[in-house]
DNA sequence: CGGCCACTGTCAGCGAGTTGTCAGCTTGGC
DNA sequence: GCCAAGCTGACAACTCGCTGACAGTGGCCG
C-alpha cells in the first residue's frame, strides 16, 4: 500500500510519515503544492494524504485537477482550519474523507484504513482468492486455512496481487507499490520476493507471464 | 429491549437511533448529560450507549455516578477524541466496551448485542479471552481463575490487547494510548512492558507478529 | 526523616528474522 | 541453439524484538 503524503508543516508531516510506516504503508511525502500535483498524476497510489494550506498550489486546486484528470485514488484531506464550507467544498471536490486539525493519528489512519477499504468495493474485511485467504485485521494469510507466515514485505507483495486478482501486475508496478520510489530499478528484489513467497505457500498461485509480470488466478470468492 | 442513547450530536444521534430502532430495540435518546444521568438512574435500561462529550455533566462522571448508585446495565462509550486517558479511564470506571469514532454501524450493533448478551448471561461486565479474564471494574486479570498481579501500565496493555483480540495493534497504537502524545517514538518501553506482562503470565497468549505488532488470538469467549 | 519497595522508562547487547545484492543457473520463446 | 527473463542459494548488512541491569520517582511505614 503506497500513500502519498501532503504536509507543508514538518511536524505534522513526520509524525504522520512515522505512523503511517508504522501501520504498514510506504510513503512518500512531498511539501510543495505543485511537487504533489506532479506525482498524483503520474504515479499510482493507494491513497493520498493532503493538507490543504499548501505553497504554490492549493489542496482543493490540485484536488479538482487530479479529479479532471481522472485520478481516482481516494483523498483523505486534512485541514486547519475547521471550517464547515471548505468542508463541504472539499468533500464536493471529490475528497473522501475529510479530517480537522488537530486530530488523532488513531483516527487518521482508521480513516484511512475505511476509504481504502471503501474504494477498493471491499465491505468484506478478508480477501479470498481460491485456497487464500488474506485477514488484513490479523495481518495474516492462510492456504486451505493453514497459517503462512510471511514476513511484512513478503505479506505486502501478496496482498497486492491478491487484490489485483485476475489481472496481470508487472514488476515495476509491484516495485512502486512495495518501495519508496528512488529505490534502483535495474535490481531483481522482486523476483527474490516472489521467490520466498512462493517457497512458503504450499501449492504456487503466482503465476509467471514472462515478459509481463505476475498473475494470481481466480476471482475473489 | 429498551436502550438509553446519550449523544449530544444530533446527527450521529439520528443515524443510531435508527440503527437501533432498526435491530429491534426501543432506543430513549438525551442530549444533555444531566437528563441522562437522571434517566439511567431512575429507569430500568438493557444497554447504555454513551457519547464522553457532552454538555452540563460529562460522560465519565455520569458513569461513575452511575456505577456508584449500583446501576448495573452495560455500558458501550462513543469516543470522539481519541483520547488515550479517557479510553483507559472509560473502561475502567466500569464501562463495557468503548468504540472510537468514526465507527461502522454494524459495528456498534454488533459490540451492543455482545455487551447485553454478556450482562444477560452472567451479570458480569468481565471480558474472556481464552483462559483470561479481565474484571474492569476491580482492575484485575486472572488466568484460569488465578488472579495476575499485574501493574498499572501493564493492566492497561493487556486490556487494550484484550479489547482488541483477534486483531494486530501496532506498537504505534498502543504507545498512543498508554502515553501521552509527545512520548518518545524510538523508545522500547512497550517491548519491555510487554516482556513484564508475559512473565506475570503462565502461558503466554500475546503473539509477536515480527514487522507488525502484537496480537492475543481467540475471540470472546 | 530515612529506608524500603514497587513501578516504570532507558539502555546496551544479543540472537533471530528480514531483506537487498550478486553470481550462476534454468527456462521459455523465437 | 541462443538469449534475455526469471529463479535460486548464499551472503552480508541491517532491523526488530527480547532481556537483564539500572536509575529515577514516588508512596509508605517505622
Amino acid at each position: 500500500m503506497k500513500i502519498l503524503l501532503v504536509e507543508d508543516d514538518a511536524r505534522i508531516a513526520g509524525e504522520v510519515m512515522l505512523a503511517l510506516h508504522g501501520a504498514g504503508y510506504i510513503v512518500d511525502a512531498v511539501v510543495d503544492g505543485e511537487d504533489a500535483w506532479f506525482r498524483g498524476d503520474t504515479e499510482e497510489y493507494d491513497a493520498v494524504v493532503l493538507d490543504l494550506g499548501l505553497p504554490r498550489m492549493d489542496g482543493l486546486s490540485i484536488l479538482k485537477k487530479w479529479r479532471a484528470n481522472d485520478r481516482r485514488f481516494p483523498i483523505l484531506i486534512l485541514s486547519a482550519r475547521g471550517s464547515w464550507s471548505e468542508r463541504v467544498e472539499g468533500i464536493d471536490s471529490g475528497a473522501d474523507e475529510y479530517l480537522p486539525k488537530p486530530f488523532h493519528m488513531a483516527e487518521l489512519l482508521a480513516r484511512l484504513r475505511a476509504i481504502i477499504r471503501r474504494s477498493a468495493g471491499n465491505a468484506t474485511t478478508t480477501l479470498s482468492i481460491g485456497a487464500l485467504t488474506l485477514d488484513p485485521r490479523q495481518m495474516r494469510v492462510t492456504q486451505d486455512g493453514q497459517p503462512i507466515n510471511l514476513s511484512p514485505q513478503e505479506y505486502r507483495l501478496l496482498s497486492y496481487l491478491m487484490h489485483h486478482a485476475g489481472r496481470v501486475v508487472t514488476q515495476i508496478e509491484l516495485t512502486e507499490h512495495l518501495y519508496a520510489q528512488d529505490f534502483e530499478r535495474d535490481s531483481n528484489a522482486i523476483e527474490v520476493l516472489v521467490g520466498r513467497v512462493r517457497r512458503k505457500l504450499r501449492a504456487d498461485p503466482i503465476e509467471t507471464r514472462r515478459g509481463f509480470g505476475y498473475i494470481i488466478n481466480g476471482s475473489e470468492s
